[in-house]
DNA sequence: TTTTGAGTTGTTCGA
DNA sequence: GTCGAACAACTCAAA
């Protein structure tokens, strides 16, 4: 069990505004499916035996040395390897990484470092547009190659697309593998050729591919290209808070790097896949995976997951049931990246139309922060918000709760909620962070019918049935009796002064009302639905 | 082409 | 207390 963080926190770390302007961009031709860059030629333009020249292998979101196809193939060359990070904060439409991101980042970092370090290898940091810098680099050590695994976000690939053929026309090869998803978006398609738009009909599909392949080996050796000029130190990024330090304490909760994924993993095989399907939903208890920052960083690939889980299954560790629920799981990543690959401006966006007549409350900043701090009343949105504040993560389920809270009962604008949830989880994912907010709002794909509007009080009842979660982070209210925990405002006065809980005071009153929030929203959900209808209630 | 079945995670109300 | 139906209509995927 992970203890909580008791440290408070400060403010708002930043509060980056809705997206950049979209990014018009052509998909890139079909690949061959391999994960083999689909341009192997080698080019021989500059003097020198091409195996003394290097090749660069650029790291992004792929920050681990084991099954990492560009450096898998850059090592089977034999050639001196530049191992690059540049921490590019110059590329227009990039969208800025949060704060709670950067320190996961950093450790990855130092972690990546450090497992290059052990096999002969050296990862440089630049800072830098990162299309300038690859150019600057490749020029200026003669590579040979650059090589790095695909991204999903559309600025990112626009980027690499243009440093693509940059780096081609000056007669070095480029190539580009992919190693951080298990489909291939532009490839899995309907039989009508289009994009999936349905979970279940692409998970369907994707079963029928014959399965992920096997993870790649990482390195044993590798020889490091001559040092780069202008190299910054990791410590020198400001990817970490300094005052005041409000992960303090992390490092307990997220082992750093490759090693630190490898741990959560099989600690998760162990002990919570076994049971997975139903104890995922219970935030007090330890059944979930914990692998999302870790995959989003990528320090650990999700080929490695797949075939862990799979050899849980064999192995008798687990059950067909919660072993399939648990790839399910990967299957929403896959989902959500192959949304945002096929929508390139799905954080920005409603990925239905009619939600933009949606009418958002926008005088309605006070009950936003209330939600943000974790004031909202009701305790299992306000555990969650603290969790979150306090951890950088929060459970699958509360994050559910604490969504529809948001949108439904406070009706604010989901992209408000995409934000922060972008700035404070460790976990925040270009596309899973807004793919799964649109669900909640039913403003997305295959999302979730009109009505369901979650009841934080029974869904508190259900899935924290003593309570243990709400316990953890809202101390204030630990004394309070089982029945009483998820309603206190219900609770008779003897019963709230004999457990310390002073409601308005150290705790708050609920800042809506279930019921009427329920109707309200209910009422603005019918209004968009109305084909001529204006919503302007 | 047309048709058909289905769509991650809920709540409330009345019998 | 338990159970089933209603809660919109639509769009997608596949037959």
């Amino acid at each position: 069990m992970i203890a909580p963080v008791r440290e408070p926190l400060p403010g708002p770390k930043i509060l980056p505004g809705f997206g950049a302007p979209p990014v018009k961009l052509s998909l890139s031709p079909a690949r061959n499916g391999h994960g083999m860059p689909k341009d192997d030629r080698m080019k021989e333009t500059r003097s020198g035996k091409s195996a003394d020249r290097p090749v660069v292998v650029w790291f992004r979101d792929d920050l681990r040395i084991a099954d990492h196809p560009a450096l898998h193939h850059a090592a089977e060359q034999g050639a001196p390897i530049i191992a690059l990070y540049v921490h590019d904060e110059k590329t227009e439409g990039i969208r800025a990484k949060g704060a709670a991101q950067k320190w996961f980042l950093h450790h990855c970092l130092s972690a990546l470092a450090a497992k290059l370090d052990a096999i002969g290898g050296r990862l440089d940091i630049l800072t830098g547009a990162s299309e300038a810098v690859l150019k600057r680099v490749a020029g200026a050590t003669g590579a040979r190659a650059v090589y790095w695994l695909r991204r999903t976000e559309a600025a990112e690939r626009e980027l690499d697309r243009k440093l693509k053929t940059a780096l081609r026309a000056a007669g070095i090869e480029a190539g580009s593998f992919n190693g951080n998803l298990l489909h291939e978006p532009a490839r899995l398609l309907t039989q009508s050729g289009g994009p999936y738009r349905v979970y279940t009909p692409f998970w369907r599909a994707f079963c029928n591919t014959g399965g992920p392949r096997l993870p790649l080996p990482a390195p044993k050796r590798l020889t490091a290209g001559e040092a780069l000029k202008d190299t910054v130190a990791l410590a020198d990024l400001g990817l970490l808070p300094a005052r005041p330090d409000w992960a303090r304490g992390w490092d307990a909760l997220w082992p750093v790097g490759e090693d630190g994924a490898a741990r959560m993993l099989s600690r998760f095989l162990d002990g919570g896949l076994q049971g997975y399907a139903e104890g995922r939903d219970l935030p007090a208890k330890d059944h979930v995976s914990r692998l999302s920052p870790y995959l989003r960083f990528g320090a650990i690939s999700p080929y490695q997951v797949w075939h862990a889980a799979r050899h849980a299954l064999t192995a008798g560790m687990a059950g067909e049931g919660d072993a399939g629920k648990f790839l399910q799981e990967l299957g929403w990543r896959e989902f959500c990246h192959h949304l945002l690959f096929h929508h390139p401006d799905l954080a920005s966006r409603n990925f239905q139309e009619k939600f933009d007549r949606f009418a958002w409350r926008d005088d309605a900043a006070a009950d936003l922060e209330c939600w943000r701090r974790g004031r909202t009343g009701y305790p299992i949105v306000d555990a969650g918000m603290r969790e979150l504040w306090r951890t950088g993560y929060m459970h699958n389920r509360v994050r559910m709760i604490a969504a529809s809270f948001l949108i439904k009962h406070l009706r604010i604008d989901w992209r408000e909620g995409e934000t922060w949830f972008w700035d404070t989880l460790v976990d925040g994912d270009p596309a899973s962070n807004p793919a799964s907010w649109q669900w909640v709002a039913g403003s997305g794909a295959d999302a979730a019918p009109y009505f369901r509007i979650f009841n934080p009080i029974l869904q508190g009842e259900k899935f924290d049935p003593h309570g243990a979660y709400i316990r953890r982070h809202l101390p204030e209210l630990a004394e309070l009796p089982d029945r009483h925990l998820h309603r206190p405002w219900e609770a008779p006065k003897e019963v709230l002064a004999g457990a310390g809980v002073a409601l308005g005071q150290n705790y708050p009153r609920p800042i809506v009302d279930h019921a009427r929030a329920r109707a309200r929203a209910l009422a603005a959900f019918k209004a968009i639905g109305d084909a001529t209808g204006t919503a302007d209630g």
